[in-house]
DNA sequence: GATATTTTTGAATGCGTATGCATTGTTTGC
DNA sequence: GCAAACAATGCATACGCATTCAAAAATATC
């Protein structure tokens, strides 16, 4: 009873409305049992000394903070800006928080974790970086769940959700050869990331499939951004020896976006009419007037939806699912980068 | 002492090192009374139960959550994913969270506040949209500061920093009166922010002091966003009565680059050579090759280490800075949009 | 070597809320 | 009309840590 200055607390209120702390709590909590009137009386005297509930102190009890932990990386790449955007957008739906870390790329994560950790999220999607085991079972330990987001790290403890990046890279190898291009050059992104292993890996076994010969197939490196592809793209043009390939497959938008000015912009070659290219996302970006680009789109809501499924913070004491590898299926995009095969008619 | 199965406390911690709850605390907070010996006791039985502090709980006595509310509107402008950067780089530095909040474009923000409110943080950056009153008096009230990024509330208690619009608005009229522009489209953003008619004050200004007249100048709304500018343009220059200006100003790049591709893929203008652009923010997407676009440049590094310090999150006793307008000021990058006019010699 | 001073330590308490338990008031069933 | 079931309420306590206060240990002073 000695609130003198500081911050109003819920026996400010309950002493304002003639009841107990106990109905202020209830009063705010739904489905507890609280008559419809002193529920009322709370709120009015709550809404006169504008009050607000403490969720720190609340969380203290119960256990749950309803905040999720989001660690980004490369937000150079607009993908994860839209994939934070569906995150964030979902989560305050549900009224939950969201704590953001951003990590460099290619840099631990473990640290972000450990301030996670801290404060006693509810649950942790990861979009980037690696992860060790030892912060996977710490999580774990404590009843956090972690879902990784497009990542996929084998053998690890940490469920995960991606697109079907292997048939991606099929689909849209099947797009090229149906166009007719025989010799490949394709930019790759972060090397240590099985996103785009896995897109390369799908897209080269089914151009060999196809009939193309590994000699045909180049790859140049294009650090995953829109200016590491272009200076890539430049670098690779400018060697004297280079036969200029029929078809680039960037393997992501950006860097599709970043090799397609430098060719247009720098080396004079047209897309498509010189050149097919293809990027891999589906961003809004690659849509625009100056691109119009062919890709194999990540439907991300649905991506999102199930990393939340995941994740199941509804249900705090179903047990965490662990080792889960969801794979959601993309769909090839034509676009303007690719010219559509003749039809057998 | 009854730490049975669920989460491991610093008691657990005392238990194992001998020592007293209160010196596991001491151990973790720096600069707190205690033994180099026994804090390295403390510290070797905490990692081996795997420990992490509970800030959660250490929050609830300090009264410090060490967490930063980071409200944003717009992604789709880049200028606000590079800023939102910038604030998460510097705050983790610092040691301290950020929680985000995503909200729509021209919607309020108080609802977003109050869930500030709930979780006690540390201070509050607002990127966008309005801000009532009684949000910010609840805030203060509080004693969490609150700092406007880049908008600007009149009559509001609540400080904030922005970039010297009205002086970059001036500074790109300067440039087009140099080069010699007669007439003039001006594509603004939300017209409810204070940002987009700032610039477009200083601008029109300039062009009178200039000599131009106010009927050759003409205002579209491109909606802030690229795709909104894009399609201004272009039923803008539909229209069959309307005259080709010799200037466009974009009142923030992401528009003057839709604008710019409208007009050269769309309409078969050329920039500089048909017409001269400009924009505003000096956003890296910008300086690509495709547009090269010539710009006033917002100091975002300068601007947010001005936020902080406002904020000053590290001496919570100052009292909170009220009513601060901190005015930043920019300068003009040129790059290929606007001809570079002859020098006087 | 004895006292004054400083450093280190532990016990106890508070932060603001949620909730189990007991109590009171109200409704239902027969 | 009385017992039984239920709804609503308040009391007391726990959540995990920081911190005050007093006691204990280590160190300095003469």
């Amino acid at each position: 009873m000695k609130r003198s200055s500081t911050r109003t607390t819920s026996f400010d209120v309950a002493a304002l409305a003639g009841v107990s702390q106990s109905a202020v709590s209830r009063a705010f909590t739904p489905g507890s049992s609280i008559a419809e009137e002193t529920r009322q009386k709370v709120l009015e005297a709550a809404r006169k000394l504008n009050y607000v509930p403490n969720s720190i102190a609340s969380s203290l009890t119960t256990k749950r903070s309803n905040i999720v932990a989001l660690i980004l990386g490369n937000l150079a790449n607009p993908f994860y800006v839209h994939v934070m955007h569906a995150f964030s957008r979902k989560l305050q739906e549900q009224g939950r928080q969201v704590l953001i870390f951003t990590v460099d790329a290619g840099a631990e994560s473990d640290d972000a974790i450990l301030h996670v950790l801290k404060y006693q999220v509810d649950g942790v999607i990861l979009t980037s970086a690696q992860l060790s085991t030892r912060m996977t079972s710490m999580c774990h330990d404590r009843g956090i769940p972690i879902v990784l987001f497009n990542r996929y790290i084998p053998g690890s403890d940490a469920s995960g959700v991606r697109c079907d990046n292997t048939a991606g890279g099929r689909a849209l190898a099947e797009a090229f050869l149906a166009a007719g291009a025989k010799s490949y050059l394709i930019v790759t992104g972060d090397p240590t990331a099985t996103t785009s292993a896995d897109r390369v890996l799908g897209f080269m076994n089914r151009l060999i499939e196809g009939g193309i010969k590994r000699s045909d197939i180049t790859q140049i490196e294009g650090n995953s951004s829109y200016e590491g592809a272009f200076s890539a793209t430049i670098r690779h043009f400018s060697s004297a020896d280079v036969k200029r390939p029929d078809a680039i497959f960037g393997v992501n938008d950006i860097m599709a976006m970043g090799v397609m000015d430098a060719l247009q912009l720098r080396l004079g070659i047209k897309v498509p009419d010189d050149l097919m290219l293809a990027g891999f996302d589906d961003i809004p970006e690659g849509r625009r007037a100056p691109y119009h680009l062919t890709t194999f789109r990540q439907p991300i809501d649905q991506m999102v939806n199930e990393t939340l499924a995941i994740l199941h913070l509804d249900e705090p004491t179903r047990p965490i699912e662990r080792g889960i590898d969801r794979r959601i299926s993309g769909r090839l995009i034509w676009r303007s980068t690719v010219p559509v095969p003749q039809d057998n008619g």
